[in-house]
DNA sequence: ACCCAGGGCCACT
DNA sequence: AGTGGCCATGGG
């Protein structure tokens, strides 16, 4: 018996699946590999203001030990993994001659798209513009541990909730603002005060702001109508209804529909993105013959582009 | 020092 | 309706 983990279950997926892949594939920044005192490497997985322990062998694709009851495994993180869907028909369903698409999804067949948080989506996908991954990773992590809630005490290391757009209001530093605000403005700063500068929002803290403000309702410091209306739309609604909200274009409202709302068929074209369809595709290809699963296949593009320039550079 | 990053806004045509 | 400069910050 383990008694620092306090248990230890082990789940069996019908198909293929893979941390490791998950964690590369750009669409989680809060997962953190830490060798425990079992002596494994587990991922450290904060979400849904709880931390759960993952981890597989090399040759385990689709077995999975987690650190939480079976119970706690099938209502809360199985759907998280997105446990159920079918990736090995979405990958059958690739057209026959697209051999590049069709290699990537191969080497990427553990990857899950995952049901995460829509709120945290947004405001992770508002600051990732322009900036790398690491950097990502970085920004939100300044941010959680200056709004959000302890969660507790994890590998020695305090572990942060995401913080709720009322947290994330109250932060109330003098350039979170809409309006300009002048060097000497003397006005409270929690950033400044808990020593980690602006989180790095840089020039996106308005934009981080007026998500914020979309979103915060209630009294209870809960979520706005407008806010809770969304996941109702339509994928075209969604995206337009996204893009009311300054700082948020079509790109990061496309990550927020495919990674928070799990809408598979939306197609986020970033640089990664730009690339793969300059090298392996023709220049007026239309990418609805990637529907309907398009976001699963973009996900499959995504690292087999990002492996491909690794190399390179 | 240099270039780039899971872009979007705004002012120009 | 398209296009280019600009934005602030950290990684490689």
């Amino acid at each position: 018996m383990n008694m620092e983990c306090g248990r230890e279950t082990t789940v069996q997926c019908r198909e293929e699946i893979s941390l490791s892949q998950i964690a590369q594939s750009g669409q989680c920044f809060r997962w953190t590999e830490v060798k425990r005192e079992d002596g494994q490497y587990w991922w450290r997985i904060p979400a849904f203001r709880r931390v759960v322990y993952m981890r597989q062998e090399d040759k385990e694709m689709g077995r999975l030990h987690v650190s939480c009851s079976r119970d706690e495994f099938e209502h809360v993180w199985a759907p998280y993994l997105d446990w159920d869907t079918d990736y090995r028909a979405i990958r059958a369903g690739i057209p026959e001659n697209d051999v590049w698409l069709r290699e990537a999804a191969e080497k990427g067949a553990g990857i899950r798209i995952l049901r995460q948080d829509p709120w945290e989506m947004m405001i992770t996908f508002i600051l990732s513009q322009r900036k790398n991954i690491p950097a990502i990773r970085l920004c939100v992590d300044k941010l959680c541990r200056a709004a959000g809630d302890l969660l507790g005490e994890f590998d020695g290391e305090e572990v942060y909730a995401f913080p709720t757009p009322a947290q994330v209001l109250s932060l109330r530093c003098h350039k979170i603002g809409a309006g300009s605000c002048s060097a000497d403005d003397a006005g409270p700063c929690t950033f400044a005060q808990k020593g980690i500068g602006s989180c790095s929002l840089g020039y996106r803290m308005p934009y981080v702001h007026a998500a914020a403000v979309f979103a915060a309702g209630g009294d209870d410091g809960g979520f706005s109508d407008a806010f809770r209306e969304l996941a109702s739309l339509s994928d075209e609604d969604l995206l337009t209804a996204l893009m009311q909200i300054k700082g948020i274009g079509i790109k990061v409202a496309s990550c927020i529909a495919l990674f928070g709302y799990h809408r598979l068929n939306t197609f986020p074209v970033d640089v990664w993105m730009k690339r793969a369809l300059a090298e392996h595709y023709p220049k007026d290809f239309s990418i609805d013959a990637f529907s309907p699963y398009a976001g699963v296949l973009q996900q499959y593009m995504f690292c087999a582009q990002r492996a491909e320039g690794a190399g390179r550079r």
